[in-house]
DNA sequence: CGCGTTTGACCTGCGC
DNA sequence: GCGCAGGTCAAACGCG
């Protein structure tokens, strides 16, 4: 299947007014960025994806969410930008399975970054050739057993990679209004009307 | 007291 | 088969 043009063309979420103004740390679309030889990954997040989001992520503006609701709209939208787009790294369309792997490389000075989910942390461990130990964590929803890795990249610090491993079998915690045509969710994620209200977590 | 973190031990896969 | 590295388990511990 061939990529649209926009891949955005589709969606149109919007969060709530409390995630406004409350955005700590600055990004650049570049932070955004994952290597090739990063990690074994199977996505990257490309320019694409970001500058046809809503825009509230574009060129390092972020003042119009914290940045949970960024990762956690990040985590979500790749999974619809892969339904529609079928992109991953190696141009060719992955089947959305559990063991999906999505990695983020980030430039914070935040260790863990709140994507909106919550996360157990089952173990610690110190990486070959890396002067930074591994964590890892795993989702604290009943049943739900999505996991990520968080390290700091071992060439430069300053960034933070994470990378999540299966879908979550429950709804994202996130207020994410949806208020168009329904998307190719994966399983597990149901997008709320923007006529309803929901509590934060 | 309950929940989350820490951390050493154990398990598993892979290369030689 | 062995050793290494990465991943997971689970008991101990700390904190609210």
């Amino acid at each position: 299947m061939d990529p649209p043009s926009n891949p955005n063309q589709n969606s149109n979420f919007v969060f709530s007014d409390e995630y406004e103004n409350n955005f700590p740390i600055e990004f650049g679309l570049s932070d955004y960025l994952i290597s090739g030889d990063c990690l074994d990954e199977d996505i990257i997040i490309s320019d694409s994806v970001i500058s046809n989001s809503t825009g509230k992520v574009i060129n390092g503006e972020s003042t119009g969410s914290t940045r949970g609701a960024i990762f956690g709209y990040l985590f979500i939208y790749l999974f619809i930008y892969l339904h529609i787009c079928g992109k991953c790294r190696n141009g060719a369309k992955k089947k959305m399975d559990t063991g999906q792997r999505i990695a983020f490389k980030i430039q914070s000075e935040l260790e863990v970054l709140d994507d909106g989910f919550k996360w157990r942390k089952y173990g610690k461990k110190s990486v070959k050739n890396s002067p930074n130990p591994r964590n890892y964590y795993k989702c604290s929803n009943v049943g739900c057993h999505v996991k990520k890795r968080v390290e700091r990249d071992r060439e430069d610090a300053s960034y933070v990679i994470t990378t999540y491993e299966g879908v979550h079998s429950h709804e994202s915690p996130y207020i994410v209004y949806y208020n168009r045509t329904p998307l190719m969710l994966p399983a597990g994620y149901a997008l709320q009307p923007a006529s309803q209200s929901s509590s934060s977590q």
